[in-house]
DNA sequence: CCGGAATAGTTGTATGCAACAAGCATCGCA
DNA sequence: TGCGATGCTTGTTGCATACAACTATTCCGG
């Protein structure tokens, strides 16, 4: 197997492990895509659903369970009665600081031995490699 | 969110977006790995649970679908009745051929700009990345 | 050599995540 | 003003995974 392919195999493995031992319940990705949007005011779930690339309605699932949650609350959008505007609850704040608190911790202390210039170096690289899959298949998908 | 974490989240998406993108509705990590196996012999379920971490029943499920598949083949250990042998069959390997094929050509097309080097890098940075997390999870879970 | 503990695997059940299709309001433009 | 597009929800489905309970087999200590 491509050694590549055999490291992206590997990375999410280990994702599978770290998020085996932590039940935390929540989709913390939507979570924290909400908090991003929040500073430019409203957060709508086509947003969401663009950015995740997922299918609106499991965003609309997701966000439907982090409300019943009390994570997020939902207000209609007074310029558009089609749409909600989203924002998350103190909760919300809370649960989306403890996860990234947890996971701060497991990842920090799993690299312990690298020096931040490793850790730079690799979060570019990922970076650019997400970066530079999503924008081609974005592309194939735009020409389908 | 840390920069870090944001990277493997985008990871993760566009994993997803190119796994969506394939249809090819066998599970070729399982595929992969009994090959790997294949030259030493044997493999058992058992070594393929261990190796992904999974859970057995997992495993099991998997190869019921492979072999529905006609990918894979099941034999009974001679050595332990309990057991069973798997290998792949024409069909499995021309599977999995195709699979990397596939994953192969829109990996590298994505990536047609980067040097050399650099895919060296991000594959090394990636593997120790996950090595690192699997070996703390593991230890943590052996002191649970 | 026998019986109980350990092991390999399967099956039942439940959960989470994702997609697609259909439907309901609402919006916006011709 | 009416019809197509849009934002979202709901129904259904399929897949991946875990845990628990079960069967069949093997292994080991007395």
């Amino acid at each position: 197997m491509d050694p590549l392919v055999k490291s992206i195999y590997d990375v999410l493995k280990a994702v599978r492990l770290l998020k085996q031992r932590h039940p935390v319940a929540a989709p913390v990705g939507v979570l924290a895509a909400i908090r991003r949007r929040e500073p430019a005011g409203a957060c709508h779930m086509k947003e969401l659903a663009a950015e995740h690339a997922l299918d609106p309605s499991t965003i609309s699932r997701s966000v439907a369970a982090l409300v019943r949650a009390g994570l997020v609350d939902r207000t209609p959008d007074p310029d558009d009665g089609r749409a909600t505007q989203l924002h998350l609850t103190a909760a919300g704040h809370q649960a989306i600081d403890e996860a990234h608190a947890f996971y701060q911790e497991r990842i920090s202390h799993a690299l312990r031995d690298w020096s931040p210039e490793e850790i730079d170096a690799l979060t570019a690289s990922m970076s650019r490699l997400a970066h530079d899959l999503i924008a081609q298949e974005t592309v194939l998908e735009a020409t389908r």
